[in-house]
RNA sequence: GGGAGCAUAGCUCAGCUGGUUCAGAGCAUCUGCCUUACAAGCAGAGGGUCCGCGGUUCGAUUCCGUGUGCUCCCACCA
């Protein structure tokens, strides 16, 4: 078989994908195995993959590809969210360029066309996660539009409105004027804005000329203003009690009126109040009793109650009325002002606050048992510092809007008659029903209900995903539920913990009666490498499947994975893309190595000192297993993959491969063969769960396989305790080839020039052991123990041992190791008398463990013997 | 205003329960190599008052306090 010079990424992910998809590997039922359960934060159905799904679904991936490999029955459903809003805008704009406007379309039409958008493009990012590698149960993708959980949502709001915590009101609200519809609170991003603050004046209602002037930056709601407040102890207005101004333009006889909530400090200490536009001032106006004057249309414009203005922009508007007043004498100055302005964050306009009818539901009850569970750790969050957060807002928890004034999502299951009656049901029948019921005398008549035009909050829905995605409404005893539920790792970004990680809580111990998930792992946000926020408008966002095409999906999983600690933000940088490249081709250039022996096998030989080499690789991979499991279940991704890196890379690469390496064209043990492939695939098992393809790919041409012999569904082997005294054994002769190599270059040794070697040494079993891959590392052409120094050769010390380099090129500089053995003699002095101090330190000796005091002793006798050694050797080079 | 976090090599960061064999990794830099898997590579090296100041301790990069600088979240004084 002829082998490509690289690793080609392109044909092995789509070969494999489609095998492990078609072999069923990703599907999971029920059995007797424990259940490992993920399901996936569902992207919008507009969405387009970008880094953050990419970071957010490796990680995803890697827990359950680990997961299958420990024994558990892993399972991750995928699916997408209808996104009420985000989704509304793009058909919105779509019909647009098509030249329809929505106001023209019918509710039905409208949704007509939404659904053919979603069944067009919809399934998109599901599509581009395959390209990322995710072992996805596909069978299982859900939708939050799906007919069965559009009654699921139905009937969570049924039971919360018959259990009182769904209701109607008038309530100040964010409102979103490009999109028409009121927000939640969570959804208003506040920035830091440059806006001017304008002083207005108010003509004193009285006989003498006098005015009171405020500070606003928002001049068009002047128009809508019932009061003017100021501080009760703020002497400068003490003489206005009961007095009343005038608004500016339109000449409103308003209030002057007192309240502590002023600040004396700001502006001039007096306060415009607009209690239709601003939540402080419609507290005020509710305390004081003032009338709400809503000068704004739902998009943005002025209404007919301005008086002025009618029908233009507010921000129009302010540039306008900021003239006028200049030209009525009313302006007295403006100034410059940062301040935090509300934006949507779906559609990036600035928020008005606006009162307004809407559904909401109260968060009091439900938010009890989601805080507890997650301050006693019975949710954990990964990592814990988002417990806080968690806290302060659970316990601050406001009533949530969940009405919008979309017509994309699921329709708000509350009916009305004529007379205002309003009947909640699962479904219009039921609704009629209820009317029914409640008007007996009616009974013959057809009734003329009306259901509410809104729709519900997108995360009305989404925070049914764990339990819906296994069918909790339709069958709530079913099997699957039982079995998967609650699911293990959730997965997500820190910043959905309040629009969907504490409510999808709120709602597991509501409807279920149990928690979602045991586990939150909270990613970082991807940035760039200057640390700016990736994003379409900075155009600093990657073009993910651009990267897998060009790099291969296995680097930017590595390039992701590798610096991205829980919860920590990661900078992407293309060097670590590059990084994962080079990685994959450096196993399959491994592979190419090791394939070479295959048909140089010879049974019975034995290779000098390969026994020592594979005893010690094998107690690495022993060890590092080890610490791979405790790192993954500590969820720390990343140290693994940095730990499982670099046994590939300079353990078995750099050191074993090449110990155990024939000479050209030699023949190799059969054994040693069997082994090292042995050795590689347990290598590849530890790295599969990060780069799924170049670890399978690999894996097939390591040795023909049977069918469903395939790596992803390998099960980790047991553990075994490597001994430490192999360890240690390989660690020395590390350090004796480094330090000869050194030595080597600092002489100016070409590579091909050989050297002889002397060993004097009180331990020559262990150098008998691996004698013969020291001379081969080293090119030495011979190595022989002796009992004195040899003259005339270059002398080094590692640990209590002494090696002398003989060397026909050699150019000795005496100079250069006398001075790095002085170095090293201060050094350990020093060190010695730290140690020494401790050691005849009285509460030291009482203090500290046994095992530390121990310790101490121990390095003190390395230390001594150490120095004696380096001084002989010294002695002998000649002061 | 409230809360959280960070400050370690030129850069990006590890360093879990305090003890000079933990001061580390990757990238970058320097030196030497096209050595029979790999120059997308190999071998080797240099580089840090672990932010300042106090405290606890026999001992602090590690714990506590404080100062400075930065980041994020929440609230939102017009």
């Amino acid at each position: 078989m002829e082998l490509s010079k690289n690793f080609q990424h392109n044909e092995a992910e789509q070969k494999w994908y489609a095998h492990w998809r078609d072999a069923g590997y990703f599907k999971s039922t029920p059995d007797d195995r424990p259940a490992y359960t993920i399901a996936m934060p569902p992207p919008n159905v507009t969405g387009v993959l970008h880094m953050g799904h990419a970071l957010n679904n490796s990680v995803q991936d890697i827990l359950i590809r680990r997961a299958k490999m420990n024994g558990y029955n892993a399972c991750w459903v995928p699916g997408t969210d209808h996104a009420s809003i985000a989704t509304e805008a793009k058909v919105v704009g779509m019909l647009r360029d098509m030249g329809i406007d929505k106001k023209t379309l019918s509710r039905d039409a409208f949704l007509e066309h939404a659904w053919k958008w979603k069944e067009k493009y919809g399934g998109i990012i599901l599509k581009q996660l395959e390209k990322l590698g995710c072992a996805l149960d596909w069978d299982r993708t859900a939708f939050t539009m799906d007919d069965d959980y559009y009654a699921a949502v139905m009937r969570v709001f049924v039971e919360l409105y018959e259990k009182g915590l769904i209701y109607r009101g008038v309530k100040m609200i964010n409102w979103d004027p490009k999109a028409k519809t009121a927000l939640s609170d969570e959804e208003v991003n506040y920035k830091q804005t440059n806006s001017k603050l304008y002083y207005v004046r108010y003509r004193i209602d009285g006989d003498k000329e006098e005015y009171i002037t405020i500070a606003t930056v928002r001049p068009e709601t002047i128009l809508g203003d019932t009061a003017v407040c100021v501080h009760p102890e703020d002497e400068r207005y003490a003489h206005l009690a009961g007095k009343y101004c005038f608004v500016p333009l339109i000449n409103r006889r308003i209030p002057i009126i007192f309240d502590e909530y002023i600040d004396k400090e700001f502006g001039t200490g007096a306060l415009k109040v607009t209690p239709a536009h601003d939540i402080n001032d419609y507290n005020l106006g509710l305390k004081h009793n003032l009338p709400v004057i809503d000068t704004l249309n739902d998009d943005g414009t002025m209404s007919a109650a301005a008086q002025l203005y009618v029908g233009q922009d507010r921000f129009a508007v302010r540039k306008a009325i900021v003239k006028d007043l200049q030209e009525a004498g009313n302006l007295v100055k403006e100034e410059e002002y940062s301040n935090q302005v509300g934006f949507s964050e779906r559609t990036d306009v600035v928020i008005e606050p606006r009162l307004s009818m809407q559904w909401w539901c109260n968060m009091q009850e439900l938010s009890k048992p989601a805080l507890e569970a997650v301050m006693s750790d019975e949710v954990e969050f990964h990592p814990a510092k988002f417990k806080n957060t968690y806290r302060h807002w659970m316990s601050n928890i406001k009533d949530w809007c969940i009405s919008r004034q979309l017509w994309w999502g699921h329709r708000i299951p509350a009916w009305y008659d004529s007379e205002g009656g309003l009947y909640v049901a699962h479904t219009a029948a039921e609704a009629h029903s209820k009317y029914m019921a409640a008007k007996p005398g009616l009974a013959a008549k057809e009734p003329v209900l009306r259901q509410d035009e809104d729709v519900l909050d997108t995360w009305f829905s989404s925070w049914l995903w764990p339990m819906e995605v296994f069918d909790w409404n339709r069958t709530p005893d079913n099997k699957e539920l039982a079995y998967y539920y609650p699911t293990n790792t959730l997965v997500t970004a820190p910043e959905i913990i309040f629009f969907w990680v504490a409510r999808m809580i709120m709602a597991g111990y509501e409807f279920m009666g149990k928690k979602p998930f045991d586990k939150v792992y909270f990613t970082g946000i991807v940035r760039d490498k200057q640390g700016r926020k990736m994003s379409k408008s900075l155009g600093n966002s990657p073009d993910l499947l651009q990267l897998i095409e060009d790099h291969g999906a296995d680097a930017v999983r590595f390039s992701v994975m590798i610096s991205s600690p829980a919860g920590n933000d990661l900078l992407f940088d293309e060097g670590q893309l590059e990084q994962g490249s080079f990685f994959c081709n450096k196993m399959w250039n491994a592979m190419k190595l090791v394939k070479g022996w295959e048909g140089r096998q010879q049974a019975g030989m034995d290779t000098a000192n390969v026994a020592f080499a594979i005893e010690w690789m094998e107690a690495r991979l022993a060890e590092v297993s080890a610490e791979v499991e405790e790192l993954m279940k500590d969820f720390r991704l990343s140290e693994g993959l940095k730990t499982i890196y670099s046994l590939i890379w300079n353990d078995f690469c750099s050191w074993y491969l090449e110990w155990v390496k024939p000479g050209m064209d030699q023949p190799i043990a059969a054994s040693t063969y069997q082994r090292t492939i042995s050795i590689f695939e347990r290598l590849l098992q530890l790295l599969h769960p990060y780069m799924p393809f170049v670890t399978e790919e690999i894996y097939h041409l390591l040795r023909e396989r049977a069918t469903g012999d395939d790596l992803i569904v390998q099960q980790l082997a047991a553990y075994t305790q490597p001994k430490a005294q192999t360890l240690k054994d390989g660690a020395l002769l590390q350090e004796l080839i480094t330090a000869i190599r050194d030595t080597r270059n600092k002489n100016r040794l070409k590579p091909k020039d050989t050297i002889k070697l002397h060993i004097q040494t009180a331990n020559e079993s262990y150098y008998n052991g691996i004698q013969q891959i020291l001379a081969r590392q080293v090119n030495a052409e011979q190595v022989a123990y002796v009992s004195a120094p040899v003259q005339g050769s270059i002398s080094i010390v590692v640990q209590t041992d002494k090696l002398y380099i003989e060397a026909a090129q050699a150019n000795i500089d005496t100079s250069a190791q006398k001075e790095q053995m002085q170095k090293e003699i201060e050094y350990l002095q020093g060190f010695l008398v730290s140690i020494d101090k401790k050691l005849g330190n009285e509460r030291f000796m009482a203090n500290a463990k046994a095992e530390v005091i121990e310790a101490e002793r121990k390095k003190q006798s390395d230390a001594l013997a150490k120095i004696k050694t380096l001084e002989e050797s010294l002695a002998q080079l000649g002061r």
